[in-house]
DNA sequence: CAGTGGTCTAGACCACAGG
DNA sequence: CTGTGGTCTAGACCACTGG
C-alpha cells in the first residue's frame, strides 16, 4: 500500500470524503483516530484535526471526545445562506437599485411585534415602511420596527434616501438575532405596493436582532412573486 | 494598560467581537496584524489566527493576505440552515410522523426537470410523489425525480413505506448540490393533497444533487400553509 | 519586493465522557 | 480510569498580493 502523502489539510479532507463516498467508511462506522490517521497520511495530527473538523462542520462526520469520530448515519444537509444588503444584492445582479420610503411613524407596536422583539409592550417604536426596486420594478417591501431607546440616532433619520436596511448596519450593532423564512399570501395593501395580485404567494423573511437583552429592530421583508433564495450544498 | 491575558481562541474571539461592537475598531478599519495581536494578548499567533478565522467566517471580518484584516463595512449576515430528514424534523418536535406514497412511475421527465438536473432530455426517470404527515395532518408534499442510471437500486424500491427522502440518504451518495427556497401558489391538485385552499401560499424547497457530473435526484418539497424555516444569526 | 495571512510541525497538556 | 478529540505553543516556511 504505497499511500501517497497528504501534505495539507485540504488533501486530507478530500481523501476522507473520498473514502466516505466510496463506502470504504460506511455511515455509522467509527473511523480511525487522529493519531492513526496522521501516521497513515504521513502528516501531523494537527493537520488531520483541521481536516476532520472541517468535514464535521458540514455534518458528514460526527465527533465526540472519547467516543471517536463516526460517519454520520443521517447527515443533516447544511446550507449557508448569505443575506446581504438589498441594494448590494440587486446591484450584484447588474440591475439598477431604487428605493422609496413609504411611511415613517412613532407608535406603540401591536402586541405580536413587541412580543417577537421581547420588548415592553407599551413603549412607542419607530415604524418605517419602504419599497426596494430593481430596474424600476418592485422588488421587496420592507416593514420595520426600530427601538428608539436602543437606537436613539434613528429618530434623527427620516429614511427618505437611505434605507433602514442599510442605515442600521452602520449605526446599530447587534450581538445576535433570529431569522425565519416563510411563504405568505399578499394582502390587498401589499399587493398594491408590490404591484402584484392580491393573494400572490410572497417569499417572506422575518428578522429580529438584539444587542444583549435589548431589542434593536424587527423587520419583515416581502419579496415580489417568483423571488427565490439560492444556496449550494 | 494591564491587559488581562487571553489564553484560548474563544476568549480572543470574544475580545475581538467586543472591540468591534464597542466601536474601538470601526467598520472599514484595518486592525493590527496577527503578530501584534498575539503580543498584545499574550498568546501564540496560531491562537489569534484561529480566532480571527472564526470571526471572518461569520462575515464580520474581511481578511486578505498582505492587505491585512479589516472590519467588514457591510457585513453579510450568514445563516446556517440545517435540512434534516423530514421524519426526524417532525419527530424532534414531538409529533407523530406519517407517510403516504402517492404515485410511482418511470417516465421521461418534462424539459424543465431534465434541464434543472442537467440530464439527457429523453431518458426515462423514476418519478415518486408522496406525502409526509405530522400528527396525521399533511405536512409536506414531496415530488421527486430520480435518475435510475445513477441510482439503479431505486428501481427495486417501491417507496411505499420508506420515503425517498430517507432512502436516498443511505443509498445515493452525492458530491454536491443546489438548494433554493421560494413561495409558490398551491395548484388545485396540490391543495387537495395538502388539504388546504387552492392558491394558498406554500413554502417551497427545490433541491438537486449530483454525483460528480451525474444527476442523482431532484426534489420539490411543498410545505403546508404557515410553515416556516428558522435559523439563528 | 516585502508584509500579510495560511499552514505545517512536534510536542505537550487538558477536558470530556465512555466503559 | 483512560482514550479521544480540543487546544496551545514556538518556530518555520510558504503563497498570495498590494504597493
Amino acid at each position: 500500500m504505497n499511500t501517497p502523502s497528504f501534505r495539507n489539510w485540504q488533501s486530507v479532507q478530500t481523501e476522507v470524503l473520498r473514502r466516505i463516498h466510496a463506502r470504504e467508511w460506511i455511515p455509522g462506522d467509527l473511523i480511525p483516530n487522529e493519531v492513526d490517521l496522521a501516521l497513515e497520511f504521513g502528516c501531523a495530527r494537527t493537520t488531520v484535526n483541521r481536516a476532520l473538523r472541517a468535514v464535521a462542520e458540514t455534518g458528514v462526520l460526527d465527533r465526540r471526545r472519547k467516543a471517536g469520530t463516526r460517519v454520520a448515519a443521517q447527515p443533516v444537509a447544511k446550507a449557508m445562506i448569505n443575506i446581504a444588503v438589498i441594494r448590494t444584492e440587486i446591484e450584484e445582479r447588474g440591475q439598477k437599485y431604487g428605493y422609496q420610503r413609504i411611511t415613517r411613524n412613532e407608535v406603540v407596536p401591536p402586541l405580536n411585534i413587541s412580543g417577537a422583539m421581547n420588548a415592553h409592550a407599551d413603549r412607542p417604536m419607530l415604524h418605517v415602511r419602504a419599497l426596494h426596486l430593481a430596474d424600476d420594478t418592485p422588488y421587496a417591501f420592507e416593514d420595520r420596527w426600530i427601538d428608539p431607546v436602543v437606537v436613539p440616532d434613528a429618530l434623527a433619520e427620516n429614511f427618505e434616501t437611505v434605507s433602514a436596511n442599510e442605515w442600521l448596519l452602520t449605526h446599530a450593532p447587534y450581538t445576535h438575532g433570529e431569522i425565519s423564512f416563510a411563504a405568505t399570501s399578499a394582502t390587498i395593501g401589499e399587493a398594491a405596493i408590490l404591484q402584484c395580485l392580491e393573494h400572490s404567494a410572497l417569499f417572506t423573511i422575518d428578522r429580529v436582532t438584539w444587542d444583549g437583552d435589548a431589542p434593536v429592530t424587527k423587520v419583515r421583508l416581502l419579496f415580489g412573486p417568483g423571488h427565490c433564495l439560492r444556496a449550494v450544498l
